[in-house]
RNA sequence: GGGCUCAUAGCUCAGCAUGGAUAGAGUGUUGGACUUCUAAUCCAAUGGUCAAGGGAUCGAAGCCCUUUGGGCCCA
């Protein structure tokens, strides 16, 4: 039970009342009191004045007084507010019983919204010729984390990672080990990936400017890869497989795993495309132009005042938009599924099984499309992801395929000029053709130098190892919070000196008070599981137990609106609530042994709570920091 | 030139979907609290014509329109 409980009663009563009233239909809302306004509110005067042409106190006073003669258990007063909002008081001895005994239930939080419906999410899809840069990560915990709000909510999630392996970048690192002597081996201590993008990426880009013939040998590269065959293809195969490996250690390194990867270069040899254009075709989705500058060209018409989109150029060859749309209708389930599966040769931490696409041997079937598909990619491809969207609402019901789009990651000015950029103040795209970024690898490095120091410094008696997994877990953990703690929509400028902070509103701040309850109840020898809750009654101990119960509010919240942001605002919220209560409320060595109990009860509570909130964002909760 | 998007405290951001009470955090600055369950903590002070203008409303940070400025996409 959550404090929804209480908002359902209240809901229920005041429904019960309008139709006293004889006013129905009234769009009233019940939510939980902002502070010092009791715990619930309802706006209902406020829609009713015009109606029954009263003043908003002078309904709130009749509404309070019907509320009185209802039937309640949860609501210990109401009070018509001068303002004209009607306030509850939530009986806490009884709400507190019903919240801290829900709290240790596996169901705390859980909603069902999904009703067991298949939902593919797809993210990072990184093309395979670079290291993860910290842009790169803001995709990846953001759908990481939808997906575990997702499997919380009762959804079948299927978690899709697409390797573009036949795209330009991809080429443009062949050129480089081909065509300008780039050993096949990183030097000494480098990774692969970083080696790829750090060194042969960057350079051989830069040889283009001076040399305009290098621009044939991309395009014959391309098409020896895309066609698979030759021993070029082959070669590029085995340089992506490669990358791939290194930039998934990177991922599972956050805590983030998969359920198939997808390759592009299969989906353009499996004929996907071919059935895709003859339904396009046949519903009339596409049109074939005649004349003007399309003319030859096969299009989707545009709306309103954007232009056709050319999906086949009049040399027949489809553009990079034909590739988006067979994979975004094979995710949906449109298509016949030409892909056979084979497991992913290292095993993913945590044991999910890492599936991949294949042609060679199809005799494996699996199914990883979805009724839903949530597709993760920055909002710098929203037209583009808008075309898409709109032909798979002609096959499929509205609303089935959505681009959750979020803002970039740029570079502050300072971070800029230590990687050589001088933008006078001002923030930097992250280029990854000028090397102008921040890789993520690097930043997690840098983040577990400071938070082992940090927590060596603070447990003397500590071994490395234990040193080493905190730092892990708070190194991980800030990462993560910093990716999601704001909206998808606001632009996030890295700085890689406040990167470090780890006061405030952090990862760092929320998993110590998790270390805090931790030690509380490592201190208690008592038993608290049917400790009396009602001896609860501190205003701290109230406002803990209050957000304990907003638990599955928040969970509901972020799923509806795809929205991480909710969670981690919740996590927040929750652990000042906690330092709150750890400021002004003695638990441990009190004279008075049941109240003793009851506040051990409430920490365990709390940290069970807290625990569940945190797995939600993928961050771990060290017991020690 | 067309489209999308953002603008709230010195800085970074909540709040806006579904209008209503006193616009909240963090950070910064200044001061205070560790012989007490962990100070990666807490407390206090400081700091806001919610970009500007207009409109509808009993009532706007929020809704509508216009303008300005930033970012992105397309050309």
């Amino acid at each position: 039970m959550s404090f929804q409980v209480i908002l359902d009663e209240v809901e229920k009563n005041i429904t019960k009342i309008l139709g006293d009233l004889q006013c129905n239909d009234v769009a009233f809302s019940v939510s939980p009191s902002k502070s010092d306004f009791g715990d619930v509110s309802c706006n209902v005067s406020f829609l009713l004045a015009k109606q029954l042409k009263k003043s908003p106190q002078n309904i709130a006073q009749i509404i309070s007084a019907k509320y009185e003669k209802c039937e309640h258990t949860l609501v210990s007063a109401v009070k018509a507010h001068e303002s004209g909002y009607v306030n509850f008081i939530a009986d806490w001895k009884k709400l507190s019983t019903l919240i801290l005994l829900g709290s240790f239930s596996d169901e705390f939080g859980y909603t069902d919204l999904g009703k067991g419906m298949t939902v593919v999410v797809e993210h990072t899809s990184v093309n395979p010729n670079k290291a993860l840069h910290i842009g790169h990560v803001r995709n990846i915990i953001i759908g990481d984390v939808i997906s575990r709000l997702l499997q919380k909510t009762n959804h079948k999630v299927n978690v899709l990672n697409y390797i573009d392996d036949s795209g330009l970048q991809v080429a443009d690192i062949i050129i480089g080990f081909r065509h300008f002597g780039f050993s096949e081996d990183p030097p000494e201590g480098k990774k692969f990936d970083h080696y790829c993008g750090d060194d042969v990426y960057v350079k051989t880009t830069a040889k283009y400017d001076g040399d305009p013939s290098l621009q044939d040998i991309r395009k014959e590269i391309l098409c020896e890869i895309e066609d698979g065959t030759s021993e070029i293809a082959q070669f590029a195969s085995r340089i992506t497989q490669r990358v791939l490996a290194n930039q998934l250690e990177t991922c599972w390194n956050l805590g983030v795993t998969y359920d198939c990867l997808n390759f592009e270069s299969q989906i353009i040899r499996s004929g996907l495309w071919g059935t895709t254009f003859e339904k396009l075709k046949k519903m009339k989705l596409v049109e074939y132009d005649d004349v003007g500058e399309n003319s030859g060209c096969w299009v989707i018409r545009g709306h309103d005042n954007d232009k056709d989109k050319v999906l086949v150029r009049s040399t027949g060859t489809a553009t990079y938009i034909a590739k988006d749309i067979p994979y975004a209708a094979w995710k949906l389930g449109l298509l016949g599924d030409p892909f056979g599966y084979i497991i992913y040769d290292k095993k993913q931490p945590g044991g999910k099984t890492l599936w991949q696409t294949t042609l060679d041997d199809i005799s494996e079937k699996c199914s990883f499309a979805g009724s839903k598909v949530i597709t993760v990619i920055d909002s710098r491809q929203a037209r583009l992801q808008n075309i898409i969207a709109d032909l798979m609402s002609k096959f499929e019901s509205e609303g089935a395929y959505v681009h959750l789009g979020y803002e970039s990651v740029t570079l502050s000015s300072d971070t800029a000029k230590i990687l050589g950029l001088n933008t006078e103040g001002k923030q930097a795209q992250m280029s990854g053709r000028k090397g102008l970024y921040v890789n993520a690898d690097s930043v997690y490095d840098s983040l577990l130098t400071r938070t082992a120091e940090e927590t060596a410094r603070r447990h003397p008696e500590m071994d490395v190892s234990e040193v080493n997994q905190i730092a892990h877990y708070v190194s991980v953990g800030t990462l993560r919070y910093e990716m999601i703690k704001q909206d998808l929509d606001k632009i996030i400028t890295f700085d890689l000196a406040k990167s470090l902070n780890l006061e405030g509103d952090t990862a760092p701040y929320i998993q110590y008070t998790y270390a805090r309850a931790s030690r509380i109840l490592e201190k208690s020898s008592r038993p608290y599981s049917d400790a009396d809750c009602t001896l609860l009654s501190e205003q701290a101990e109230l406002q803990l137990i209050r957000m304990i119960g907003m638990f599955g509010i928040s969970v509901r919240d972020a799923t509806i609106n795809l929205s991480p942001k909710v969670i981690a605002r919740y996590c927040h919220d929750l652990a000042v609530a906690f330092n709150e209560f750890y400021e002004k409320v003695r638990v441990l060595g009190l004279d008075d042994t049941t109240l003793e109990d009851s506040r051990v009860h409430l920490v365990a509570s709390f940290k069970t709570t807290l625990k569940m909130a945190l797995d939600l964002l993928g961050i771990s909760t060290p017991e020690k920091m």
